[in-house]
DNA sequence: CTGAAAGCGCTTACAG
DNA sequence: CTGAAAGCGCTTACAG
């Protein structure tokens, strides 16, 4: 068990105090740039790196931040990571991740003061949540939310009602008449607006919205194939248009063993551009979430708000493009 | 900013000493049943929670497990997470995750004293690594590792060999003549691996391995598409097996474009099953690698070397089953 | 611009 | 079985 080196060492080695080094290490601005540079060398030569419990305990910071992950682990939890990752690493900050119980999870952190920051990827329970974020409030501890917005508390998401309004005025350009949309949870937002985003787009287009049958699912790749017969006995549609890739791809193997082709039968579009979606046969037509950039811009504006910077507009909204592929009749394209 | 609860206000609240709480909080034995129900209710009704950097800095443990990934994130980090994150939440450990620069940042957590131990997902520069496994060591930080293992070290891996091994059984039972080994990089090990227990398998049915024709893919999907015209103008093959399913999908978009179908004119799998596998079409028949489980027994392994006991067996091989499906010619079958 | 000293909230020998 | 006290390695008023 080799002992670290510690504040007290580098202080010797270059002939100042504790104080001074510590003083150099946070970048405070009263000290002279040659003890400044003498600090520097010594905490070179010795290779010392402050005992983050130590600074921590005295009232630095952790250089910490937690991403709370509800639920299940999805797909898109790694990129959204890696955004994060990325840009924790070159701020300096580290990553703790919880998934697992992550609300009561939450307020042990905080009890426990290992982070800076949060990180909340917020979806159902909005009361759980909402006490949550009294709590880091009256603490002063920053977060950002990625997903369902807060007014009051800052976060990221994205345009869910234009990349659900821009796949309308595409399915109207194909001239789509029998439609169906198929939703998530009753209580999920991002499905609830798309569904608005999509019927704001059809009447834009001169199509009544209320000639959209709506069925609903629970975002599984099941719920999308055990849907099918019901959706195709209430009426052969034209075109779905399912509010997430994976009850695309329900809808897809439904349809291989049932020997539906699409999209010569049925063209089928999803949302969200998961991973698998352009490599599926034939790959889906759906609209781009920019995970990664939520992740990392999430990762960006949190660390501004830890260190005393606070945000010019605290809500973005990052645009959800359409991605047009097979699925839909278009003709195949690159990517 | 409201105060924290101390150790101090626990200890006044029910007439004992900070020392004696401090006990009960590490399940130290020596301490009278009545005392603990005492200090344990004073715990619940002030809401406690010890201050984790105190605790840290005053020679008790973080409960933090650091977690480093190599270079960029692949999918296959999100089961292994959550198993990680399960374990972890259960034991009452947190998970700190660094993937971008993780060989450097691995050196710095340790120095910070950020984490209790370490899981290491080790690849490439085995000599980078060593340095840091030294290290590890003479601090008796206990670590373990996931993939390539080192005799001297704990590890937990997959049965590479014998995953490609009952391949190769299953597609001598196909009676493939014509096959092509589509490998990994050069010095990845699991690609090594897998063609050796390839062979092995093939000699074993009395086929000459000397007859595998093998060409080198780097992993990736684009990798498994661009290989395809040397792999057919080479000699036509009846099957071909991918050290990976990434690779297998390359092969598979190729063909789509070229009217080549598959199983019918040629057969095909891979190795990993991937989300992705069961749901393209043709589904892929693969070996699968059981990350869930990889990443909970890491967890689990490491935790028991935390708190002091020493494994009963070292190096956990974790078998590799054979997953068969359409894409070798095989029956559709459920999953 | 710099130093001496108090203090952060725990754990752990040392006594008893 | 329990307590008084030292100490972990930093930061931060307070002086100068």
């Amino acid at each position: 068990m080799k002992r670290q080196i510690t504040i007290e060492e580098v202080a010797k080695h270059c002939g100042v105090s504790r104080a001074t080094v510590s003083r150099v290490l946070n970048k405070e601005p009263r000290v002279r740039p040659s003890t400044i540079a003498k600090v520097e060398k010594a905490i070179q030569e010795l290779g010392y790196n402050p005992n983050i419990h130590a600074r921590a305990l005295s009232g630095g910071s952790t250089k910490t931040i937690a991403v709370l992950l509800p639920g299940t682990w999805r797909d898109y939890y790694n990129p959204l990571l890696k955004g994060m990752d990325e840009v924790s690493a070159r701020r300096g900050y580290y990553l703790l991740i919880r998934s697992y119980n992550y609300l009561s999870e939450a307020h042990r952190i905080l009890q426990e003061k290992r982070a800076d920051g949060f990180i909340i990827r917020n979806m159902d329970q909005p009361e759980e949540h909402r006490k949550l974020f009294r709590k880091l409030e009256q603490q002063g501890i920053p977060f950002i939310l990625i997903g369902n917005p807060f007014p009051q508390y800052p976060s990221i998401h994205i345009d869910n009602v234009g990349g659900a309004r821009a796949m309308a005025h595409h399915f109207s350009r194909h001239g789509f008449k029998q439609i169906v949309f198929l939703a998530g949870p009753e209580t999920n937002i991002d499905s609830n607006d798309r569904y608005y985003g999509f019927r704001l787009g059809l009447a834009e287009c001169g199509f009544d919205p209320d000639r959209v049958r709506i069925f609903r699912g629970d975002y599984s790749i099941e719920s999308g194939s055990s849907l099918m017969p019901e959706i195709l006995s209430s009426g052969k549609p034209e075109a779905i248009f399912a509010a997430n890739d994976r009850m695309a791809l329900g809808i897809l193997q439904y349809c291989r063993t049932q020997g539906i082709r699409i999209p010569n039968d049925l063209a089928l579009a999803g949302f969200d551009d998961t991973f698998f979606s352009q490599y599926i046969h034939p790959s889906l037509t759906t609209v781009r979430q920019p995970i990664l950039e939520m992740g990392s811009l999430a990762m960006e504006k949190l660390i501004q708000l830890i260190e005393g910077h606070p945000l010019a507009s605290p809500h973005v909204i990052l645009p959800a493009p359409l991605i047009v592929r097979e699925s839909c009749g278009c003709a195949p394209t690159q990517n």
